[in-house]
DNA sequence: TTTATAATTCGACATATTTCGAATTATAGG
DNA sequence: CCTATAATTCGAAATATGTCGAATTATAAA
């Protein structure tokens, strides 16, 4: 019996691909890389920003933002919450979690 | 003083672009994923195909596999080693780790 | 209701990627 | 040297992606 984990090609691919944009990298990074020293950012609630916010750090138009906001947010990687005028983005914690397992030992991908 | 790890958004998003395509996450699968249960694949001296191999497992022209492989070379996520007429792939163990570390904790990537 | 702000959608265009088959290179063996 | 096998390079075609500005939607506030 084996203790393989088992996942998704597809999603995978998804995900990375959402992660290969050096814009939406960029943003994955802002969102998961200020946390402070010797916190775990993975599991906290995450850092929270909204797209205003987002925009300001980015030299790239507005709509363009938008679209690679949707893009993080198809592949499972970025949570949306309006308030008000504004929307707050998160990374989802969860599927962080995943990523990291995917390059730990036993993973297997699972093809379709 | 900080413990966090700095790391290269452009490198970054390079190698999740060659993993972005079905077909270069499945040889990447396919050359991490079959190591037996309980051992470290990442650890371990990798697993090896020559290009042939990998050709009769993925259902594209030969032209098509060389290209990917050349992209996972590319990125740093494969070792390629002549022997005689054929070439040996592997993925390259110390890239997996360094995107194992990316998603654990106090991870930041280092813009440029 | 009108106005202002925050963000998205749409359409167009330039660039990049994927893919193939044909031609080429590299190596081994007769 | 000639032939066969393994793999790569090249050029072309189809598709996908990234980007912008203009128009639109959603919300709040005067």
């Amino acid at each position: 019996m084996s203790n393989y984990k088992t996942i998704n090609l597809e999603r995978y691919s998804i995900m990375f691909k959402a992660l290969s944009n050096p814009h939406r990298l960029q943003i994955f990074n802002l969102l998961t890389g200020c946390c402070e020293p010797g916190t775990v950012c993975s599991t906290n609630e995450a850092i929270s920003c909204c797209v205003g916010e987002l925009d300001q750090q980015l030299d790239i138009a507005s709509s363009t933002l938008s679209h690679h906001l949707k893009e993080l947010n198809r592949a499972g990687l970025l949570n949306m919450k309006r308030e008000g005028k504004q929307i707050f983005c998160s990374i989802n914690p969860s599927t962080l979690i995943e990523l990291g397992d995917l390059f730990s030992a036993e993973s297997t991908i699972k093809p379709n």
